[in-house]
RNA sequence: GGUCGGAUGGCCGAGUGGCUAGGCACGGGUCUGCAAAACCCUCUACAGCGGUUCGAAUCCGCUUCCGACCUCCA
C-alpha cells in the first residue's frame, strides 16, 4: 500500500497503486513504430512514463520497465495486401527494413536522450520476438478463439466475445461493433476472409513479393500488431504486471486486442493498472500527417517550422509537458511554451540560489508543510502541474530568502534543500541545459567586464556601453547584479 | 451516425459544493549611470439559460460551440 493513487482506464476510477510483488514493479509501455522521425506527439508518453518510472524509483521499487520498439507487423492497412509500414518505407528508400527501423529507432533514442528519460530496463523489438508470437497464437487457436484462413489466422472476436468482455476497455459494446462495422467510409480488403469485420489479424500471410517474412505453421508471413506487445510484455513482465502505459489512441483497438490475446490465452488481464496519456494538439485539433500540422522534434528543437516563432529547448517541452496534467490535451503554441521557458529558467535558477544562502537562528518557514504538499500533489494521479505550482512556491520562499526578507533555520534550509533538489532532478528529471564554458572563453568574458567596470568607475559610459552591445550583437548579453556582472552565451 | 471528453481571467493550465492554484503577459516597486536581466508585490476568471442548495465555477437539466475515438496513430 502506497500513498501513490492512479487512474485505471480500465475500472475507470482512481485506485491506490500496490504492486503484486512489491517491492518489484513491472510497467510495460508501448513505444513508437519506427518508420519516420519523431514528432512532437511522441514525446508526450515518454515524458509521463518517465516521471511515473523516476518516483516509483524514488519510492524504492524496484522497477522493470519495459518498452517495446515496433519494427514490423503494423499494417498501414489491410488494402496494401501485406505490405506493411516499415517494408513500405524500405522499398521507398532502397534500403533494408532493419536498416530503416535502425535508423529511426536511434532518432527516437536520442529524442529520449535529449529530454533527459530515464532507458528502459529492457527495449524488445517486436522482429526479435516472432517465435514467441507464434507460440502464443498457437495457444490462441487451440483454446478455440482464432481461425485460420488461407495463410492468415484471425483473432475470433464474436466468440470471445461470448465468453469475455470484448470491448471493456475501450467503452464499446460488441453489438454496437458488429452492427456498426462497414456501414461507414472505410471499405477494407481482405475482409471476406475473416469471419467477422472486426476480427483482427494475428498472423498475415506474406506475397512473393514482400521483404519482411518468417516462416510459420502457417507459411511464410508475419505478425499482426497486437501480438506483440502480447508476447513482449508476457515474456518480460510475466502473465500480469503493475502497469500498463500508453497514448489513449491506442485504446482501440490496440489494447482492447491485447487484453483479448491474454485471455485468449488462458491468461488473465495483464495490467493491474492501465494508464492512458491524452494527445498534444494545434490550435485545439491532434497532430496529424493530413492536417499538415506536424512538427517533428528535430524542427521543434531546431526551429525550423512554419508553426514555430523560435527554437525550443529539450527542457522546456519536457516542462511544458509537465505543465499539463497527462490525461487532458495539451494545445501547442508558441506563447505558451515561451511562458514555459521562462517558468522553467526562474525553477532551474532557483535551485542555484538555494547554495547561496545562508541560514539564521530563527526559522520563519513551514518546510515541512511545502515538502508535504508536493507529494500530495504527485501522489494523486502524477498531478504535476499542481506539483509545479508547490515547487514555485518554494520558488518565491527560495527567492524571499536570498532577498532577506525571510529567515530560515539551519535544519529547514538543508530540508528544503535536499526536496527542492528530489523533485526537480530527480523525480521531473528536469536539468540545467546550461553549456558549461570553456576556461578560455571565461577568461575572456571576465577580461572584457573587468575592463567595463573599470570604464564604468570612470564615469566613460561611451566604452562601457560599446563593450556590453558589440558582445549583445555576438550573442552574449551582460547582466549586472547586486554581487557583480554575469553574462550568458545564447 | 455511434461512444466519450471538453468549454476557466490577455495566453497556457490546475482544481472543485463555502477556503490562494501556478506559470507567462500587463501594472507597481527594488536594484541600476542608463538599459537589460534578476527579484519582490499586484492582477480574482470559471460558455449561455434554467434548477437544487443557506451557499455553485464546482451538482442536475437544456442550449450553443469544440475535440477525440470508431481497426494509421504517442
Amino acid at each position: 500500500m502506497t500513498a501513490l493513487k492512479i487512474y485505471d482506464t480500465y475500472k475507470r476510477e482512481t485506485l491506490s497503486f500496490e504492486p503484486h510483488k512489491a517491492p518489484f514493479v513491472g510497467i510495460y509501455v508501448c513505444g513508437p513504430t519506427v518508420y519516420g522521425f519523431p514528432h512532437l506527439g511522441h514525446a508526450r508518453g515518454p515524458v509521463v512514463f518517465d516521471v511515473l518510472h523516476r518516483y516509483l524509483r524514488h519510492l524504492g521499487f524496484k522497477v522493470r520497465f519495459v518498452r517495446n520498439i515496433t519494427d514490423v507487423g503494423h499494417l498501414v492497412n489491410d488494402a496494401d495486401a501485406g505490405e506493411d509500414k516499415i517494408a513500405k518505407k524500405a522499398k521507398l528508400e532502397q534500403l533494408e527494413p532493419m536498416e530503416i527501423a535502425q535508423f529511426y529507432t536511434d532518432s527516437y533514442h536520442q529524442m529520449l536522450n535529449s529530454m533527459n528519460v530515464l532507458p528502459a530496463s529492457i527495449e524488445p523489438r517486436a522482429s526479435g520476438h516472432i517465435i514467441e508470437q507464434i507460440e502464443m497464437i498457437q495457444e490462441i487457436i487451440s483454446n478455440g478463439f482464432a481461425y485460420e484462413v488461407n495463410g492468415s489466422v484471425y483473432f475470433d472476436v464474436l466468440s470471445y466475445s461470448k465468453q469475455h468482455d470484448y470491448g471493456k476497455l475501450s467503452g464499446r459494446i460488441i453489438e454496437d461493433l458488429i452492427a456498426g462495422a462497414g456501414n461507414d467510409a472505410r471499405v477494407l480488403e481482405g475482409q471476406d476472409e475473416k469471419r467477422n469485420s472486426n476480427d483482427f489479424a494475428l498472423w498475415k500471410k506474406a506475397g512473393e513479393e514482400h521483404i519482411m517474412q518468417w516462416n510459420s505453421p502457417w507459411g511464410k508471413g508475419f505478425p499482426g500488431w497486437h501480438i506483440e506487445c502480447s508476447a513482449m510484455s508476457k515474456k518480460y513482465l510475466g502473465e500480469t504486471f503493475d502497469i500498463h502505459g500508453g497514448g489513449m489512441d491506442l485504446l482501440f483497438p490496440h489494447h482492447e486486442s491485447e487484453i483479448a490475446q491474454s485471455i485468449a490465452c488462458g491468461g488473465q488481464q495483464p495490467a493491474k493498472y492501465w494508464m492512458h496519456h491524452n494527445m498534444i494538439t494545434v490550435n485545439g485539433q491532434k497532430m496529424a500527417k493530413s492536417l499538415n500540422n506536424g512538427i517533428s522534434i528535430d524542427e521543434f528543437f531546431s526551429g525550423n517550422n512554419v508553426l514555430l516563432e523560435k527554437a525550443y529547448s529539450p527542457m522546456t517541452l519536457k516542462f511544458f509537458i509537465l505543465q499539463a496534467h497527462y490525461r487532458g490535451t495539451l494545445d501547442f503554441s508558441n506563447a505558451a511554451l515561451q511562458a514555459s521557458e521562462k517558468g522553467l529558467n526562474r525553477l532551474l535558477a532557483a535551485s542555484e540560489t538555494l547554495y547561496k544562502i545562508n541560514p539564521s537562528a530563527n526559522n520563519e518557514v513551514d518546510v515541512d508543510k511545502l515538502v508535504e504538499k508536493c507529494y500530495d500533489a504527485i501522489n494523486e494521479d502524477l498531478n504535476t502541474p499542481i506539483l509545479i505550482a508547490n515547487l514555485f512556491e518554494m520558488v518565491t520562499t527560495i527567492n524571499n530568502i536570498a532577498a532577506g526578507n525571510i529567515k530560515i533555520g539551519t535544519n529547514e534550509l538543508e530540508i528544503l534543500r535536499k526536496n527542492y533538489n528530489s523533485f526537480v532532478f530527480d523525480i521531473l528529471g528536469l536539468k540545467l541545459e546550461q553549456e558549461v564554458n570553456s576556461d578560455k572563453i571565461d577568461g575572456l568574458m571576465h577580461m572584457l567586464i573587468k575592463m567595463r567596470n573599470e570604464a564604468k568607475i570612470q564615469k566613460n559610459y561611451s566604452v562601457s556601453d560599446q563593450i556590453r552591445n558589440e558582445l549583445s550583437s555576438l550573442g552574449i548579453e551582460l547582466k549586472d547584479g547586486k554581487d557583480g556582472t554575469s553574462y550568458t552565451l545564447n
